[in-house]
DNA sequence: ACCTCTAGTGGAAACGTTTCCACTAGGATC
DNA sequence: GATCCTAGTGGAAACGTTTCCACTAGAGGT
């Protein structure tokens, strides 16, 4: 049933009676031929069941019609959902996509960096575990292939796709501080190696400050802990002062809540707390869960997208960055009543009204 | 600052003096080399930064070190721990993945299976969107590349990583029964393309043949429907007899939760649901997810580790299911005192007790 | 009748490797 | 001193493709 070899183009010449460089020509379209030869070879490609081998028709023609791409896990579905942004992007441009994930690694980072250079992508498409001082992004550099970042602010002279993390920060200090929330948090997974957390944490605290509040607690987490209610529990009974938590995503929004219960304190009656990235299931929740809303398959829509046009004009753009809306939620409430005479916390000036506004889109 | 022209091992054996057989098999330490020659060689790529060209290699030795691999969705985070599994296995032993998606798609299955063979995988371990008289599946056995399948049943001889899901299901509706419901029903996605969802099903149906119980409800929805909570809503409206449901996935089963809040119906006083995967927050929710937990990361590198050692003698072997685990939780408790005349359910002879067993532990 | 053009065709080189083979130069064995 | 081995080496052939180039033959222009 099988064949008893490979069959190679040489094979559908033989067949067809011709020379390769015809064959080649009729199956690629790419020359001349006449009728009557291209139905021969048609019929012969056909008849042996040939198909190209990609590796003989890169290593020729220099370009492998490949993308590198790098995330930091898979596991994640706001990675996943960015991979099948990237996807099917490139497949419309006739490209596919080497995916790999670097467990948070850095040195697998750089190792899949590599690797992927080696099979010759025409173009990387990265979210780095560590993107400050990356080995890898040097080694990205250093090869001359074009590059687009996804999920990172632009560093380094590399364009990316994503939302301005910073805003997004601010709108959420904003919905908290219309509350009456004055004492804030920010619960960071990865804060030392992640941009992203570092961009969101500084306009949270910006935001504050223009409100006149008090610094936003800076609460860092490992992903172990996480993992681990009791573990997040403590981090709630050792800021008894905060009403209003921002977390570093969803799925610790809602360790979060869960913690919360173990201690006896209500979400959102004692404790608020919204989360990042939007995913699904927090519609579902009950209560459902006050976030971000990001789209990670626009963000590798776009990249893949940015990417192919440098791929073609060697020209690489910074696009704007990507829309967020912010998503209320019933883990977001009024501030409780305080109990304590802390100072009072002044109202941000460009607050009108208590009234709970429902979305607020933006994309800056 | 980059190179002027790609650097070959040539460059590398005329810069070391030496003949390009001598680089190639100094820097693959393949063969014999003096000493001083592999000193000389060493130094010379490592000047010149050279690093192999993959696809050269791969069109010389007819061995990519790659393996493709396709799974539905990468938005769906069960598959993509399954892939970060493969991913991990492969690279251990010197391969690297090619990741596609077909986005449930028929057609896309078989499209990308092509595009893999074409880059000369040495491997496939696929996920289809349609197991069943799949076009894609009779393309891979063609091919002659050894193949694995990942969470489908064992079909056509094709060994696959998987969990017995039938018998999954029949613990799932032991849970049920031990708790006094019988009036179940199966809330399934994809039925009618899906195997794993009809194994269930059939599992399902059997345990509560054997309890005496009446058919259970074999409810379909679309994955739209599933996005929509009044849709879910309706489903349990027309359905006002079921007492335990089990549902396709952990995030229907979270879905299920919301549309019964919505038409009143409390989880579980009720309503008890049980979900399947095992997805990482659902003991986090309040109320705790009951659902039989699976590890989507061990059926990878199962997956990766047959295929290797079928690459590498040939022989596929089917291994035995990986194993589950029930997760109780607090989505599941005993089933309302019944307020119409319903006859007497049968209890199943295996039940001892009314207490409530916290893990059961099996594989088979 | 000559030249020029074009369509159609195939030979052969190249892409970057690995590996087979042949070759040399010593050292060991008889 | 002839023979055999071994380590070390490099030339060259392949892998499957594309594409440059050269070639033919007929058509169309003068």
């Amino acid at each position: 049933m099988s064949d008893k070899a490979t069959i190679t183009i040489k094979d559908v010449a033989r067949v067809a009676g011709c020379g390769v460089a015809t064959a080649s020509r009729v199956l690629n379209a790419s020359g001349p031929a006449s009728a009557e030869m291209t139905e021969r070879v048609r019929r012969a490609a056909e008849d042996l069941g040939f198909s190209f081998n990609a590796i003989g028709r890169a290593l020729q023609s220099r370009r492998s019609r490949t993308v590198g791409c790098l995330v930091p896990s898979l596991a994640n579905p706001v990675f996943g959902e960015a991979m099948q942004g990237v996807q099917d992007q490139l497949r419309a441009a006739g490209y596919q996509p080497l995916i790999c994930a670097s467990n948070y690694d850095e040195d697998i980072d750089e190792d899949m960096l590599r690797t992927l250079l080696a099979q010759k992508v025409e173009g990387l498409i990265i979210t780095m575990a560590v993107p400050a001082r990356s080995a890898a992004l040097k080694v990205a550099r250093a090869s001359g292939v074009p590059v687009s970042l996804m999920f990172h602010d632009p560093i380094d002279g590399f364009a990316s796709a994503y939302v301005d993390n910073a805003a997004a920060a601010r709108e959420v200090a904003r919905q908290f501080i219309v509350r009456g929330h004055h004492r804030l948090g920010f619960l960071a997974l990865h804060f030392a190696s992640s941009d992203r957390s570092q961009s969101r944490y500084a306009g949270f605290r910006d935001e504050c400050r223009v409100a006149g509040l008090a610094e936003p607690a800076l609460i860092e987490i490992s992903e172990r802990e996480a993992r681990c209610p009791d573990m997040i529990a403590n981090v709630l009974r050792a800021n008894p002062e905060i009403t209003g938590l921002f977390a570093s995503n969803d799925f610790l929004a809602i360790a979060v809540q869960n913690a919360a219960a173990r201690i006896g304190r209500r979400v959102p009656q004692d404790l608020s707390v919204i989360g990042f990235d939007g995913i699904d299931i927090g519609h579902l929740l009950s209560p459902s869960l006050a976030t971000i809303e990001t789209d990670a398959g626009a963000m590798g829509r776009q990249a893949a997208h940015s990417l192919l046009i440098a791929m073609q004009n060697g020209e690489m753009h910074q696009r704007p960055p990507l829309p967020f809306v912010f998503r209320a939620g019933a883990t977001l409430a009024a501030a409780p009543e305080k109990k304590d005479g802390d100072r009072d916390a002044p109202q941000s000036p460009s607050v009108h009204q208590a009234s709970v506004p429902t979305k607020t889109r933006t994309n800056s």
